[in-house]
DNA sequence: GCAAGACATACTACTCAGTATGTTGTCAAT
DNA sequence: ATTGACAACATACTGAGTAGTATGTCTTGC
């Protein structure tokens, strides 16, 4: 991944990709403008247009940071002689707190996973929405994996794979929805919400 | 919910709604134009504007049906006696084949349900929003009521009720994110999906 | 014959993505 | 010390698309 994006992302383009994620989780990526955007970074759009050739080359850029957040993550913990119930939910356990650290990035993810919206597209965005989608396979690849071990091997029963991959995938995916970070939140809440949800996740396919 | 609207909805005005919400799933809520919607109809937008206000009442009336949609079966197989678990699996046995079979509308809710994005909105617009709202709290409270008699005479494990409720939903309506109605879908296929998911969110629970 | 509803057509004003041009600061070469 | 190139922005501009409005036409019902 590092080594199909320039070595070193410049602190500005990273700027720009953190303010845009916020500003389309808030207004929605297709109602948000690049004037919206450039007003929340206290810019113009020129700057962003100087690093980025297009509204939908930015949004695909910040889609695929999103992607690398968790994947990074959830690809350390898991062991292959583990158990898959236990891979499962170690992923889940690193999966959560991610996505809530990182929870602009995906909301957007959200908005964008039935595909980018776009009545028109140049060729580097058609790309880039490719790889988008293969980051995203290669993801859930990870999740189908252990899914598919554990039905071999008995502790998960035997279902079709698809309603059970993307109904355990919804509801690890649930927080995007309903959490929102507040400053008299109970410590330690982001662990228990990835407890519970891992919890109910395993519990869901066994 | 009928008594609040017109007592018989014209064919017409009928028609737009299922036009809006296939193209609104189709183009995206926000890329959809008015215009695209009139074609699809093989009309104008004159048409369109005859009956909605506005684009944002369009959208609005298309998400009220849809709630309307699920809330009128579920409702139906509530049976305050039986076991909250059993509720439940009827209520989502209920829900799902709707879902499948007003798909376009549930996926427009799905892109709405953070909230109806737009820079600004009339009054109108605005009461409509807290109508959808409040439509919505209702049926989440469907389920929310049979979650808390559950856990409170044991069969649901006692647990944070925001995640558990949460996490449960998003995986009841998974099937709005990757079911595509297929010409050589296997006969019952439906009828599984709602079946294997009811399964699946009342072990999450469990 | 007239009113009203249900459309179609023509028009307006605004927003927006993207582009062209200008400015400034930094860096390397001389 | 100077100069030129270039990157990183800001500013001004353009063209297209869009929501919504005004007006016209046709049909229907009374």
């Amino acid at each position: 991944m590092k080594d199909q994006m320039a070595p070193v992302m410049s602190a500005s383009k990273s700027e720009i990709l953190d303010a845009a994620a916020v500003v389309f989780m808030d207004l929605g990526v297709d109602v948000a403008s690049i004037d919206d955007i450039a007003r929340h970074l206290g810019s113009t759009k020129g700057r962003i247009y100087h690093h980025f050739a297009s509204k939908g080359v930015l949004l695909s850029e910040v889609c695929l940071r999103a992607a690398d957040f968790t994947y990074r993550k959830v690809a350390l913990v898991i062991d292959p002689d583990a158990a898959p119930d236990k891979n499962l939910r170690n992923m889940i356990l690193a999966h959560v707190p991610e996505v809530l650290r990182t929870l602009p990035y995906h909301k957007v993810i959200r908005q964008t996973y039935p595909g980018i919206n776009q009545k028109s597209t140049t060729q580097v965005e058609r790309d880039l929405h490719q790889r988008i989608h293969a980051e995203r396979d290669r993801y859930e690849g990870l999740f189908r994996a252990e899914l598919r071990r554990g039905m071999t091997d008995g502790i998960f029963r035997q279902q079709n794979e698809t309603i059970a991959l993307h109904g355990m995938l919804l509801l690890v995916n649930a927080p995007v929805i309903w959490y929102t970070p507040r400053a008299d939140e109970p410590e330690g809440f982001a662990l228990e919400i990835a407890r519970q949800t891992a919890d109910m996740a395993v519990r869901a396919l066994s």
